[in-house]
DNA sequence: TATGAATGAGGATTCATTCAT
DNA sequence: GATGAATGAATCCTCATTCAT
């Protein structure tokens, strides 16, 4: 029997209600912040009472480490997925700019904690880097093979590839800033446009 | 003998100790984030006793929208100074980057600030904006005359702009998080190279 | 089984710690003064913790309210109870004179308290005439009654219930001032003696 | 020379100053309660700077005590005076009360801060009780005296006399209550016929 | 003498964490 | 496990007092 995939009721609840916690989180995190946001408003909203909090999780920051992590692992498989999927380099492109932008739009909750954050910027920081890194790096590889193959000019691969990753950051911003609600796709093009345009200049 | 220009000593005391504080309050802030940055580490930072703070501030947060403004108002002046002096396009847009690259490097405090926040999220990301708006509507203009005279091909000038912002941005970023130590100049010249070929491909 | 008269273990147990609260309140409210008493020494004073109290209290100024109105609302009613069963007029008098007298007696602190308190000396003056003039008023209808029925002669009724109130209350001052201990009845008695043979002069 | 009359100009300087911060002090103490009155607050009113406000006094209470003393003592001494310039004992009685009642009306201030102050309670109150102890007992000896001659009642003469002091107290406290503006001889008129008619009863 | 900038102790209030039920 | 009452450390801000000018 398969030892790894098996879970106990046991484990079944305990994952559920992190989740749960996790989504209450979330959504005070990116409401008030860090720091302003507290257990008390995160177990209402869990619906929970304050003290199972700690049964889950063994400090504030715990969750907003779990938090963090839980939905950067998502979004990073979907940013490989959708980028191993597509065919072309341009597609390719593409869909690592749709996957984040359109995570971005089903959590803007998410991104607005992202974004933010200095009393655990360092940790924000680096914990958003590290799941961001791969799929840039995975986005790199693409770029440098078409380049191989001379579908576009020579340049430094993974550059370019964060190049695309700051673009589609401000292109976010810009839309939960400007609370802009025309469709993810036009900033995607525009900016797949752009970037193909210096990769393809002759 | 000008009115106006004259500073009596009182002014240039309270000045000066204005801007002490904001000194202290700037790298603080940058070291621990608002929320978790207390006045009497500030005090401390500026050799002050932590009193002597609201004498020439109203509140904690009065100090971070100093610190804000302060640094805001300077690197928009230099900006579009820069951008002016700048003689073609390619050099204005340069120009751009460089500014705030060099910015960036001689105030790295304030970045690990404006990058974050969330509790004053609303007010940080606010304020950065309206500074940033202006020079990034600045070289948009530049860049839509020279679309208009031919020397790059038709674009939507504030988005390109805009687009220049974010990659600058992620440079900084990267810069900072990397603690990267080669010359700014070359991811300058990366970027606007980049953004060069976007806009002159044919 | 009546529902009104039910009480959750919750409800007495909260209504338990609110009375410890304010019994320590009154203590130390009256030994320093609202302004300079602390929250810490209430909280000593109460064996709890500091936090606690505003578990109960939304405010130190909730607190003294609660002091005040938990203390005024039991002399009121004491006061009507015993006009109320008195036979006489001069016995309801005394009856109105007492009641506060012993009352004074029992809780000396309060007395301390609500003489006094300048900063919050809106508050606690006019919740203090609040509370006093329902018996001053009920001791008013009954001497304007007498004096109706021919038993006294006739005088403006509420202005002599406040001589009496105000007398009652110099009296009460000088007890706890000189820390007399003679019985409250001598001073009840001169008092209204006092007042009949003004009511009943020729 | 009358050395005791003598004033260097020096004295009369630093009397004037006193003065002038004991009439500021009255003025904000009044306002906002002895806690609540910041040193501040007093300077300005005197228009002069807050370290000054030290070179006359030693501290905060001391200026308190300042403003008490100062006025006590001129209304003992009017009440002292008045006493004695009227002639039968119910017009002494009458003097008494009218002397209290008009420096409450000129000086509500004053009235504002003694009847109150619970932080400086025992201060304001032993000071307030000494100061009114002479005229009180004043009036006694008169009372006493009238009884000696038969022209009233024999009664305890000191306690009939707390008695009207306390009765003119809550006329002058109904007063600023109420914010009265009636003349002051009705309710001193009030007193003095409900006093005369105990005293004369037969 | 007069000033008012500087000081720093002090206090109300909040909230992460614990623990008895 | 779940709860939420209790805790007390931590922090912003005020203001009496001092002292250099």
């Amino acid at each position: 029997m398969p030892r790894v995939a098996m879970k106990t009721k046991q484990q079944m609840v305990t994952e559920f209600r992190r989740t749960e916690i996790i989504d209450a989180a979330r959504s005070i995190f990116a409401r008030r912040g860090f720091a302003l946001a507290t257990m008390d408003e995160v177990a209402k909203e869990a619906g929970i009472a304050k003290g199972t909090i700690y049964l889950y999780f063994r400090s504030k920051t715990e969750v907003y480490k779990a938090v963090l992590d839980h939905d950067m692992s998502s979004l990073k498989k979907s940013s490989l997925e959708r980028i191993d999927a597509a065919g072309t380099l341009r597609d390719k492109i593409e869909a690592f700019i749709l996957a984040r932008l359109e995570n971005a739009e089903a959590r803007k909750e998410l991104f607005l904690i992202m974004d933010s954050e200095s009393d655990h910027l360092a940790l924000t920081r680096s914990r958003y880097r590290d799941w961001l890194r791969e799929p840039v790096r995975y986005l790199a590889k693409e770029i440098e093979a078409a380049s191989q193959r001379g579908e576009i000019r020579s340049v430094p691969a993974e550059k370019v590839a964060w190049i695309v990753a700051d673009m589609t950051r401000g292109a976010i911003q810009r839309r939960l800033l400007n609370h802009s609600d025309y469709p993810v796709g036009e900033d995607a093009e525009f900016i797949t446009a752009f970037v193909w345009a210096a990769l393809t200049q002759t």
